[in-house]
DNA sequence: TTCAGTGCAAAGCGTTTGCAGGGTG
DNA sequence: CACCCTGCAAACGCTTTGCACTGAA
């Protein structure tokens, strides 16, 4: 846990932080989340912590392995604890509902692509569509992820 | 073809601009093209156009059923004309290079979504990975398209 | 003591919006 | 001649960057 943290950090010459340790804790608390979203969670716990803070620890907390991120809507990215199983989101384009799938449903096309010598990063797949429920009411609802 | 733009825009009681024909003409031509490539070439034909009608009119574009939009990179979205084949992109994480797969590589998953009443926008997917030059080379390239 | 990390403020990029004038149907 | 569409300019959301100070090792 946070001992991959310290350890990683060291391992490249980084330091440990209270930011660090405040940033990993509420990816993995939040399950998904914004910068955003991290940022005003790490806030609503503790003092002053910057906005640039929190995207650059994102982006190192990335190179380390310990946090993913994906997108699941044309706005911000969403940021995830890699401590989770990995898996494949899938966005409903309509009422925006988003259902995590097991990577197997994405095999197929993981060994397709896998022949030709491409290696499919599984967990930052997003699938966009229209879910059962909103291709009823057809039309559906509001914004328009991506 | 334009034919097509004129009797979509009018079924919408919307009009047919000058505008509209370029932009539209800018996609099918450029291929792959972000808003600012599309409004770059259209530039180069004629007076002044400006960025936000480029917007607007992919927006209607898109809304029509003429273009199609994807995200092979964190930055612009890169649209692209209804009137190619379908297809899936593969983007290499590392150089860049983005590969067009026909729908048949998805085919078991979107089936496998089906099954939940999931319908998948093929067209839309974007799938990340490594490509075979640049697993050889290790940690490669430039960038980082999300 | 050193140098990575942080906060702050400003800038950057892509996109959106309000408004008034212009052109299509 | 009604109303959609456009250009313009300002605003916006998210992210990045430069810089001087702070604090981890």
């Amino acid at each position: 846990m946070s001992d991959d943290l310290a350890a990683r950090l060291r391992e490249q010459g980084l330091r440990l932080t209270p930011q660090r340790e405040l940033i990993l804790a509420a990816v993995e608390q939040l399950g998904h989340a914004t910068p955003d979203e991290v940022l005003a969670h790490v806030r609503g716990q503790v003092r002053s912590v910057n906005a640039s803070t929190v995207y650059r620890t994102l982006e190192v907390l990335e190179e380390l392995g310990l946090v993913r991120h994906t997108h699941l809507s044309d706005r911000a990215p969403t940021y995830h604890s890699t401590r989770e199983h990995e898996h494949v989101h899938a966005v409903c384009r309509s009422c925006r509902a988003v259902t995590s799938y097991d990577t197997e449903v994405v095999a197929p096309l993981v060994e397709r692509l896998a022949a030709d010598g491409f290696t499919v990063d599984v967990g930052h797949l997003a699938v966009f569509g229209v879910c059962a429920d909103c291709a009823g009411r057809e039309t559906g609802g509001r914004g328009d992820p991506t």
